[in-house]
DNA sequence: GATAAATGCTTGCATATGAAAGTACATTGC
DNA sequence: GCAATGTACTTTCATATGCAAGCATTTATC
């Protein structure tokens, strides 16, 4: 059993690396974005006013809050993101999503569906598809930035 | 259709970083290497030899050659690796596993084991374990570098 | 066999990222 | 209500990494 469970821990970040490698090329050539900050704008995309503190955000993508301001930066110079004061706590300073940055993440998600039909077509059938669908749900299904 | 291939990379990447950040804090401290410090020694143990050109480990690793080159440094400093050149072909430079990189790699897998186990126990029966890891390795098994 | 193209590696530069220190504000304990 | 502690964010420093240029060597072409 312990080696059924290194195999697949290992498999699953060894394919991971691979399809985070294919997709980054194409990723920001075409979008201007990398994998990452689509990412962030997805966080941002599911949640309620489009909004999150960047605290909140690190958690959810696993990063440090020095990432998430870093990252943060140049996407509201692009105006995919804005900063908003919190009225009460004068310490936070969220991220929200703007117009522009909801038509791009809605473009860039195009992107990412196609490669991952690449991925997976004619690699697994739809049952095995909604199988491991299920499987890693249980692995990130109490992680709070589950996009899925 | 579609969704569910955007669904399962999404949950694929998204379990991977988790796994990772895990990993990552625990590992460092540890052993004194990255995740994927372990990583290349894994794929130097595993071949003839013990033994691999830059090149083909950076191929196998999906990272570029300078960050091999950047990567081995260090580990031939701490004896973990050495450098072998090629008979035949003066432009190659091997990495070498030594005997103190073997032991390290050993020691190393111990605790991604267990990290593994952590992961997996109590929510994957054994039957989903070796499903998840059969339809992962029709993802990376034509892929040169795959582990396992 | 000489020149051109390709290959393997390293180095310089730019970017990405985490950890820790610094700053400002909020909360707690008395 | 004030000091101590905690929290959110930013900045600084160190490290990791890709890309492109550079160098040495090999292979291909003629």
């Amino acid at each position: 059993m312990d080696d059924l469970y290194f195999r697949n821990a290992l498999r699953l970040l060894q394919s991971a690396d691979k399809v985070k490698a294919r997709l980054s090329g194409e990723f920001s050539s075409i979008h201007g974005l990398s994998v990452n900050e689509f990412f962030l704008l997805m966080q941002l995309e599911r949640v309620t006013n489009h909004r999150l503190a960047r605290v909140e955000l690190a958690k959810r993508m696993h990063i440090s809050a020095s990432t998430v301001t870093r990252m943060a930066a140049p996407m509201e110079k692009l105006g995919l993101v804005s900063r908003q004061a919190d009225e009460r706590d004068a310490r936070l300073a969220f991220v929200v999503l703007t117009k522009a940055g909801l038509d791009k993440v809605k473009e860039a998600r195009a992107t990412f569906a196609k490669q991952a039909t690449y991925l997976f077509q004619d690699r697994w059938t739809e049952d095995e598809l909604n199988l491991f669908s299920d499987l890693l749900h249980r692995l990130v299904a109490d992680t709070p930035g589950n996009l899925t």
